[in-house]
DNA sequence: TCAGATCGTTGACACTGTCAACGGTATCGA
DNA sequence: TCGATACCGTTGACAGTGTCAACGATCTGA
């Protein structure tokens, strides 16, 4: 009985904040008027700029959008100069996207213009306030993520904070799984540190895997040489295993490796990492070396792996 | 320094749940795609179905829609026999929006569909989740409102919990602000029961004032006779005073009343409430009686009040 | 090998929303 | 009292947004 009335409670104040911010996503959608592109071809964009080289098809799932109006957009964004596609060598339907230098720029340009708008409403609060909002709104996301089943999780680019977050979890896991001292946190602080500090856009990325709301893992791909990718630094969270968030990170660097003109990935792991080698395996990569070494106060076993990428450009 | 790296996290959480909740909006307009309505009708329904007899100009700014757009959906709308214009007797350049009975009942549908949809999406979360949820958007409602200098409040129909509310607000405020016993509390109950057990839609109506996702007062108008409306249960909270909301209430009542064919509305109050007086006196009406009496364990004057409706039809 | 599904594309089309202009009305100060 | 100005609701014209069905090419699995 009161249950009833409870639950007529919450679905009235549910429907209210529906109504709530639908009106102020049609605010939002004003700020965009003196760009060019619709609220659509901004969001279509801002996938794009993930850098993870969705197909067609990805996208328009992602995104809820109708092929054939996304069909169109797309071909809007080419003839500005704004993508380019990369047919998919394992099906050849599909194409890889991918933003040009401009296509980043324009995106660029919104995504600063979005964040000063979004920063501006946190100006304008309490700081307290501010991040009272953010804690409501990641609640949000996740209670409805999980009820509805959505994709569990999300890559994206790393924001401030990411990075110490992935030394964090890096020394952590491995401290408590295998034992390694302090000196491994350093060799990965020292990576994460060089590629905060600069990296080149075009031809070295970072992914943070998103789940829930929380970060849920990461991957590097850096410049070794002008035809050679370095993959480092994978990791996923213990509570995130099993859920297709490595292999999707090892995926998408494969693709971008692929795009940015790199002939072969490279990597360097060590034979404890048993997890860690299955997904290279899977993904193609084969073992080059094996030389022990005594390392992070072990005695390990490192290894190499390489992947060819003239033949074995991933598909999805 | 780290208050910055804290401000982008932030501003990136926000952005990051915009994005979420575009989508998301998407879907629940695919759930009207059944009806013969749009999302944007659906909106203009729903407003109308608040039954504050809107004119197109607020309207469309409540909702932030052109003009233009607006006249052609109202224009459709009339032509399916689902709304009233009532011109307005202060501003012969407007009108007074109504649904008909066919417009309630199309709405009562939409309400329903709507509803169920997300009765289901609750259902599927564990009940302390549901609470949680309905929390966060209402925090999220507050912050923003109030960041953005939003509309201070809204006028909405009665949900489950609001009558309880209304008896329980004002036996405490009359007890502590006048001193007046549990009789008085009794009478409320015995007015708000009667009208939720039963009343015709068509003539009697209650609106429940929110403030910030609170509710902030309240008021009720029920036959008398076939020609007199009965304003009753008049209520605004202390610190949710000088807003407007009482002289929102009273206006809300006045236009209902004379869509709904009424010819006056009377109401009974006591001296004491000054307040009150002041703002049925700016709405028009005129004192008819007076007498003293004793009751709620005191002695107090009673007071009539008549509004004529015939020449006297609020504006705005 | 073949039926059925998927990918990306296209044409046709309805709907959504914007903009400028207009007649009628209200407001306010000279 | 008048006139300038602003506002209300309406209309026409139009560009943008999104949907639907159909298509050829390709992939998948029995």
């Amino acid at each position: 009985m009161s249950s009833t009335i409870e639950r007529e409670r919450l679905v009235a104040a549910v429907r209210e904040f529906n109504r709530f911010y639908t009106q102020r996503i049609g605010v939002l959608h004003e700020g965009l008027l003196a760009s060019p592109f619709s609220l659509t071809e901004v969001r279509v964009l801002y996938e794009l700029a993930q850098g993870d080289q969705p197909s067609a098809s990805e996208l328009g799932r992602a995104l809820g959008l109708d092929a054939g109006y996304l069909s169109r957009i797309l071909r809007g964004f080419e003839a500005k100069g704004l993508i380019v596609r990369t047919p998919s060598a394992a099906d050849a339907r599909q194409s890889h996207l991918a933003l040009t230098a401009e296509g980043e720029a324009a995106f660029a340009e919104l995504d600063a213009r979005s964040s000063a708008e979004v920063a501006a409403l946190l100006a304008s609060l309490p700081p307290a306030d501010g991040t009272k909002l953010a804690d409501a709104m990641a609640t949000i996301e996740r209670l409805i993520a999980r009820a509805t089943g959505a994709a569990p999780f999300v890559l994206r680019q790393p924001v401030a904070g990411d990075f110490g977050w992935v030394v964090h979890r890096h020394g952590l896991l491995y401290a408590r799984e295998y034992g390694w001292d302090a000196s491994f946190e350093g060799l990965v602080a020292e990576i994460v540190g060089a590629f905060a500090k600069d990296h080149d856009p075009a031809r070295e990325r970072c992914w943070i895997a998103e789940k829930d709301g929380q970060v849920a893992g990461s991957v590097f791909l850096v410049r070794a040489s002008d035809e050679v990718a370095k993959l480092r630094c994978l990791y996923v969270e213990p509570d995130a295993r099993g859920l297709g968030i490595g292999q999707r990170l090892v995926d998408t660097c494969t693709r971008f490796a692929a795009q940015a003109g790199y002939r072969r990935i490279t990597l360097w792991t060590n034979d404890v990492l048993v997890s860690a080698r299955r997904l290279y395996e899977a993904a193609g990569y084969r073992l080059i070396a094996s030389e022990p070494h005594h390392s992070f106060g072990h005695d390990l076993v490192g290894q190499t792996w390489e992947l060819d990428l003239a033949g074995a450009v991933a598909s999805h």
